[in-house]
DNA sequence: CACTAATCGATATTTTTTTATCTATTTAAA
DNA sequence: TTTAAATAGATAAAAAAATATCGATTAGTG
């Protein structure tokens, strides 16, 4: 496999051709790529070397075969099946998020425990009740639980989650999760990134 | 300084001691921090490094002064003024997120096109036209631009706000931003998150 | 009071990720 | 047709990050 950063640039890389794609240019150089991106060259060659593509010198990369290719590296997404718990401001940002589409994200359910917002619909979702979430995960085998709920939920919910059989979690909630080590867990840590930001922004002065 | 995974974990430390701090406990060690939080004890020492706090074998770090040395070494995020571009979901998601209040991010305008949005208020900030913007930023100094806006608006409002002056962007749109070199930007790319986390279900399998 | 077990902190090693170098290939221009 | 410039790809080096080792220190126990 491929490490973590690189699968991230992958993708923009992937969304990058795609735009390029449909200006209707046929090849384009990894130079062009790096330019365009603020990378180094190197490092794009270095990246699409996991593709099957080879490049033509003085040419560049044949834009539609790479992106075919692409798709098919980055198609370990596809078919993944998620619940989203907590249908507050950023669960339903990411309902409506689109760019999870291309990659088959596929959300089965939604839920809250929200009496207002029980049975409300978000982008075609319906807001299930919480308490009947073993229920429908039971009837329905689902990869990721999707936590975007506040932080005093978030571990009893996991819990819940693992009980029910989730691979892997996908958490928004300002805390680190406890759990078993065969359960993926992915952080989304936005504090921390304003950190990362505003450490930058210090040493540049 | 330091780097970038460092700092991510040091935010997490943070407020994890904040809890143990509030159960009562006085001391703590690495080892317990580490297994709480899914992390290897000599990665928690190494980070804790940075702090000018001292262990004391077979007890571990006094919790408070751990606390207040963190609080101080995580400081560069006070004072950080912000204007924030795009009242959607996600917008006021960021907004009403109260993770960032303790490292200081100081909100200070929000910007919309949406006349149904414009002098409407959210947690407190009222937002403006974003056709002010320029003005608005000429009359307050503001380091960072978040861009909360749909991808296609993303680019133009970039290069609106580094001529309004701004130090750093912080990019939630699903695209890479060009900006000049002294204009430090973080992207957030969750549709790049979502394949690492998928990849990570598929090497498991 | 001596011994044991836990833990820190410094240094070293390994692994991962990024960046550089060099050669061969190919296009386009002279 | 020859030559120059741009580029890919392989290999190598450097930098960054994570992990391991080991001696010193200290609280608790017998």
């Amino acid at each position: 496999m491929c490490s973590e950063p690189t699968i991230k640039r992958l993708s923009v890389y992937h969304k990058y051709l795609k735009e390029v794609e449909a200006s209707g240019q046929e090849f384009i150089s990894c130079t062009k790529i790096a330019k365009n991106l603020h990378l180094l060259p190197i490092q794009v060659r270095k990246d699409l070397s996991i593709t099957d593509i080879v490049g033509k010198p003085r040419v560049g990369y044949h834009i539609k075969d790479l992106r075919d290719s692409l798709d098919r590296f980055l198609s370990f997404g596809k078919g993944v099946k998620a619940c989203l718990i907590g249908a507050g401001n950023l669960g339903y940002s990411l309902l409506r998020y689109k760019g999870f589409d291309e990659y088959g994200l596929d959300i089965k359910f939604v839920f809250d425990n929200n009496p207002d917002k029980i049975d409300t619909y978000i982008d075609g979702h319906q807001v299930l009740d919480i308490k009947n979430m073993a229920e429908h995960l039971s009837k329905t085998e689902i990869d990721v639980g999707v936590l975007t709920v506040p932080r005093v939920y978030a571990q009893t919910l996991a819990n819940k989650l693992v009980e029910c059989g989730v691979k892997a979690l996908w958490n928004f909630a300002p805390i680190r999760l406890l759990i078993p080590q065969n359960v993926v867990v992915k952080h989304e840590n936005i504090a921390g990134s304003f950190l990362v930001l505003a450490s930058r922004i210090k040493q540049i002065r």
